[in-house]
This record gives structure tokens, C-alpha cells and sequence, in this order.
DNA sequence: ATGGTGGATGGTCCA
């Protein structure tokens, strides 16, 4: 069972580049961030021709995620229960396989204590709220996505340089850390410990080929799917295409 | 020094 998580910063611009890749990798279920269009728009024909089902809840320019699936996806859910958070097409999730996969893009936060970053912490106290009424820790629950956080310093290529700034700041670790404790771990550091290893690069100043990165991306599992899990990789692939997304996909493999 | 890139948009906003 392969499960990945890919922010494509847009589908339409990506679209190649996720069929090939899909191809290439044959995940079982990915789940997509930013895909930037509205759902009358979502490319569901181009996943069908290869067995995938798509589902999807995207808006107009900004946000969009998407879970395409081989296998079939019961109790698929759009959005929160609760309306505590103004609307933004961030969370999408489904049970594939008698797992609870939550795809989540979660918001950016432009700079620390700026508008939008207060947003992204009551965006994440939203989701935890969220995982606490619909989710049981002793069940098989996958949480993925961007979550524009890098968890721990070994997760930034220069933490001494960025201590503090925004994906790194004190507070949305802690507000990450509070949804972890809930009962997750990272699938990607149950493997390996090394630092360096990254999943974004801002597209400027060449920073993919100095490998000036950060790990926001993740895939983050229960105990009972911890057991399953064998492997958890970043495909650095993608980025290295001719217009990449930004970042690159993270996958999970469970036995 | 305030850049540098990319996507959606149709002016700027967002990352």
C-alpha cells in the first residue's frame, strides 16, 4: 500500500507531470495540494484513463486539495464539521482500505504576527478540533499534506539563520505539536533521523540546486499504521523537471 | 539595495 502526499501548485500546470509521475510511482492513493482550480474544472478524466478516482474540493486561483485513489474511498468528507474557521478549500478526506487518510493544506502564514498567520494557528486549533471528534487514535489514521511547518530545527537547511521566522516560528510548532500528541507520528522519522532532507525550495535565487530547503511537508500516521510502516520517502524527481512545482512529493509505503 | 521566481489573474494577491 503507497500513499503520497504532493503540493502541485497548480493541477492544470501540472498535469503531465502528475500523470507521468503517477505512472512512474504507482502510489495507491495521492492526495493533492493547491490545486488552484474550481471543481467543474478538476482534471478527473485524465486520473480516470488510469484507474484512479478523484475526488476534490478546490476554488478559484488559491487553495484547492484533491484525494485520487485506486482503491475504492468510503465516508469521504469536504471541509470541517465546524464552522470555526472562515471557509478555504484546505481539507479534504476519505477511508481507503479501513484507513482514515486527511489531507490537509495548511494556510502559509506570510510572516509571524501578521494577519495571516494568526489565521494559520486557528486554522491548525480548527483541525485539531476536527481530528478530536472524528477520528479515534487507536484506529488507522494517515495525516498528510503541507503543512508549512518544518517541525524541528534538522528539518531547515539554515535553522540558526531562520530561527523564529515563519514554518519554523515557536508557536505553530507548538500548535503542530499539539495535534501530534493527539496520538501521530512521522512516518518519514520513524526512518531515518538525517537532516537535510527536504521537501520545498522556494523557487528563487536557485535554491533547489544549493539544496536551501525546508521539510513542510509530511505524512504523519497512528500507531497501529506506524506498525505498517516500512518506508517513507521524498521524490525529488519532480523538482529537478523543467517548471516544477515547488515542492515535492512525499510517500509513504505500508505493508 | 530589496531582489530573486512562479501561478492565477487581468490589478495585484499569494506563496
Amino acid at each position: 500500500m503507497i500513499i503520497a502526499t504532493w503540493n502541485v501548485n497548480s493541477i492544470t500546470v501540472r498535469l503531465d507531470q502528475a500523470i507521468a509521475w503517477l505512472q512512474n510511482v504507482q502510489p495507491d492513493v495521492v492526495c493533492l495540494q493547491e490545486t488552484k482550480t474550481i471543481d467543474e474544472k478538476f482534471p478527473e478524466s485524465r486520473f480516470a484513463e488510469l484507474g484512479y478516482q478523484s475526488y476534490f474540493y478546490g476554488e478559484k486561483a488559491y487553495n484547492g486539495v484533491a484525494l485520487i485513489s485506486k482503491l475504492p474511498v468510503e465516508n469521504l468528507t469536504r471541509g470541517f464539521f465546524h464552522d470555526s474557521i472562515p471557509d478555504a478549500k484546505r481539507f479534504i478526506s476519505g477511508t481507503v482500505s479501513g484507513i482514515q487518510i486527511l489531507n490537509c493544506y495548511i494556510p502559509n502564514g506570510q510572516a509571524v504576527g501578521s494577519d495571516k498567520y494568526l489565521y494559520k494557528l486557528n486554522w491548525l486549533k480548527a483541525l485539531k478540533t476536527h481530528i478530536e471528534s472524528s477520528c479515534k487514535s487507536t484506529e488507522q489514521v494517515l495525516l498528510c499534506g503541507d503543512f508549512n511547518i518544518a517541525p524541528e530545527d534538522i528539518d531547515v537547511y539554515d535553522a540558526a539563520a531562520y530561527g523564529g521566522e515563519i514554518m519554523c516560528s515557536a508557536a505553530e510548532r507548538q500548535s503542530l505539536e499539539e495535534i501530534r500528541a493527539w496520538g501521530f507520528t512521522d512516518a518519514f522519522r520513524k526512518h531515518t533521523q538525517e537532516s537535510g532532507k527536504f521537501s520545498w525550495w522556494d523557487y528563487r535565487a536557485g535554491a533547489f540546486r544549493r539544496n536551501l530547503g525546508f521539510r513542510i511537508d509530511h505524512i504523519w500516521v497512528t500507531p497501529s499504521l506506524a506498525e505498517r510502516s516500512t518506508n517513507t520517502w521524498i521524490d525529488k524527481e519532480p523538482r529537478k523537471l523543467e517548471r516544477p512545482s515547488d515542492h515535492a512529493p512525499v510517500v509513504a509505503e505500508f505493508a
